[in-house]
RNA sequence: UGGGGAAUCGUUCAAUGGUAGGACAGCGGACUCUGACUCCGUCAAUCAAGGUUCGAAUCCUUGUUCCCCAGCCA
């Protein structure tokens, strides 16, 4: 008797197996699958179908295999495969020992198959032209025309596949078709196309062969060889399901695989249909398939996003069929809640201004403590080093603050964050532009680790780095890619990408600490945002990635005003 | 138009004839050496109309809207 399982977050996938179980289908076994096609990266929608598949397997003790779905040599290729190894096992999945297949791997068992098809009278060799077939399919609502083909003997067709193998015809001469119903309302069932002559040699059977089989054919076969008990797919795939359904009773019926349909996920201000994706690649549109704005599980990598943060997100989405399309407020809502937990908290200036402190010692430097994380003790504190001449935030002085601005001003005082309380003395100027290069002002020596006498109220705390110890540093500033919601909808996507998807900030200083930081490793620059090191960092000069921006409720108010 | 699906707060997932709930987003507040985090509060939905029932998001009827299918792609 198979055990009931334990979940807290349930829905209608594993309702289903959860009710299998209960009934002892499949002897209470659990294998599923993951099947992309090795013809692009994965993106974060293939990482819901990674998470779905193999969360299943692990909540319900069973497998999930990772399947390479290579049955059309176009556009396949190894390095495909090699990312797609790499990303699902990043994302914290593991197929195990002998659980990585290829379809291609099956070809010749799909030869056979599709053989017994051909003497069993279920398929039959055609040889309409494309646009023939296509005449004699029909429409939605005219039921379609028998192939005069349909008809030919099983030693003629037999003989006919065999010449289609061994490479006498063209690529289009022939096609093998199942032979079903013409008339079948629906579509799929019409006497589908399973083999289709293609020239083109193939990333991991080269030449060997000219014929491939299409996805009705191969899929379902391979799901029961491999003794898969629940295919999980999209919603597009709905109406194959009678064809899946009809093949594998056909071939294997002996426990016949249960094909079911979830709904795609879909992720605001982005794309990710595989055209779209691959059409920013090869068009330049982005920086290759790692770049950091991009939806691939590479692009996230390289960003900064960490594969829990992707975990979270695929656990909070949830599964169901409805179309969705996910805020991606979530996502950065899911990666934000992850780095506040994990990053060491260090302080950077992007824009920097001047600000000299004109009672501080000329020779004197201090270094203070500080801690890494203000809520996690653990992680231990760092030197942050102190002198005369720091950097800070542009906009963290105003020579004209709104109401309600609390941080540098003419008059005003501020907190230095892990340092002193300073105070507005006087600035430089410009003469031509009026703009502000450099401010004076005073340290108060009471207030390291104090708060300032007379219980003067210091609302503002900003953020800084020594000028003198400051480290250059390049940071690229990311943005959604698309500036409008739902870029997918439209029939022309390039025009709706967001210009500002990028913007490079080169002269910025980050403190001591960060001068040898290692790429890949996350940060949050305290009071602007999570970063991630860059891989383009070179010895000294580091680069950092923006992750995502800190929550921020001053923006809004200083619009609303 | 034939077939296949789906309709619940702004978004998304749940509620499986018995109090419509969570998350994100929004708004308000508390706290704060990060305008972050955290905490508290708040706004807000059953596609429509009938019917069955003591009781309907859930069952029935009719209608409406949206998505998918006419690749030798997957």
């Amino acid at each position: 008797m198979a055990q009931p399982t334990i979940s807290n977050s349930t829905d209608f996938i594993r309702d289903i197996i959860d009710e299998d179980i209960r009934t002892n289908k499949h002897a209470g076994r659990v294998a599923t699958r993951f099947p992309p096609e090795p013809n692009g990266y994965i993106h974060i929608g293939h990482a819901k179908s990674v998470c779905l598949n193999f969360g299943l397997a692990r909540q319900y003790q069973g497998t999930c295999n990772l399947r390479l779905d290579d049955t059309d040599p176009a556009g396949e290729s190894m390095e495909f495969v090699e990312s797609i190894i790499r990303d699902v096992h990043w994302l914290g999945f593991d197929w195990g020992e002998g659980r990585l297949f290829y379809a291609s791997d099956y070809f010749e068992r799909l030869y056979s198959f599709a053989l017994e098809f051909i003497k069993t009278g279920n398929a039959y060799v055609c040889s309409l032209s494309p646009d023939e077939i296509r005449e004699y399919r029909g429409t939605f609502t005219e039921p379609g025309k028998e192939s005069p083909y349909r008809n030919r003997s099983v030693e003629e067709n037999l003989s006919l596949f065999k010449r289609m193998r061994s490479g006498e015809f063209e690529d289009g001469a022939h096609v093998l078709r199942a032979k079903i119903d013409m008339a079948a309302p629906n579509i799929v069932m019409r006497d589908p196309i399973i083999y289709r002559i293609k020239r083109e040699p193939h990333y991991r059977t080269e030449t060997k062969w000219v014929i491939y089989p299409m996805y009705d054919f191969a899929h379902c076969l391979s799901d029961a060889m491999e003794g898969i008990t629940h295919s999980i797919c999209t919603l597009e795939f709905e109406n194959n399901r009678p064809l899946y359904d009809w093949i594998v009773e056909k071939l294997i019926p002996a426990n016949r695989p249960k094909q079911i349909e979830f709904a795609r996920l879909s992720v605001s201000y982005t794309v990710l249909s595989k055209r779209r994706l691959i059409e920013l690649v090869q068009k330049d549109y982005v920086n290759g398939w790692d770049d950091p704005r991009m939806p691939t599980v590479t692009g996230m990598r390289r960003r900064g996003y960490s594969p829990e943060a992707i975990r979270k997100f695929c656990a909070e989405i949830g599964v169901a069929k409805n179309d969705n399309l996910i805020d991606v407020a979530l996502l950065e809502h899911c990666v934000r809640d992850d780095l506040n937990e994990r990053a060491p908290r260090v302080m950077s200036v992007l824009r920097p201004l001047r600000v000299v402190i004109d009672n501080y010692p000329e020779n004197r430097a201090e270094v203070f403590e500080c801690q890494n994380h203000p809520q996690n003790p653990d992680m231990g504190i760092r030197q942050v080093p102190f002198s005369r001449v720091l950097y800070i935030e542009r906009d963290d002085f105003m020579e004209d603050p709104p109401k309600k601005y609390h941080r540098l001003g003419p008059g005003r005082e501020v907190r230095l964050r892990n340092a002193y309380v300073i105070k507005f003395e006087s600035m430089v100027k410009d003469e031509q532009t009026g703009e502000v290069l450099e401010i004076h002002c005073a340290y108060d020596p009471q207030t390291r680790n104090a708060p300032p006498a007379g219980g003067r109220k210091v609302p503002g705390v900003i953020h800084w780095v020594s000028a003198e110890h400051g480290v250059p540093a390049e940071v690229r500033l990311y943005d959604r890619l698309f500036s409008i919601e739902d870029p997918e909808s439209e029939e022309d996507f390039i025009p709706n990408l967001n210009p500002n998807s990028l913007e490079i900030v080169t002269n910025c200083y980050v403190e001591q600490s960060l001068k040898n930081a290692k790429p890949g490793s996350q940060y949050q620059f305290e009071r602007l945002g999570y970063f991630c090191v860059d891989a383009d960092t070179k010895a000294g000069k580091p680069v950092f990635n923006r992750v995502v921006p800190l929550r921020d409720s001053w923006t809004k108010i200083a619009e609303g005003k």
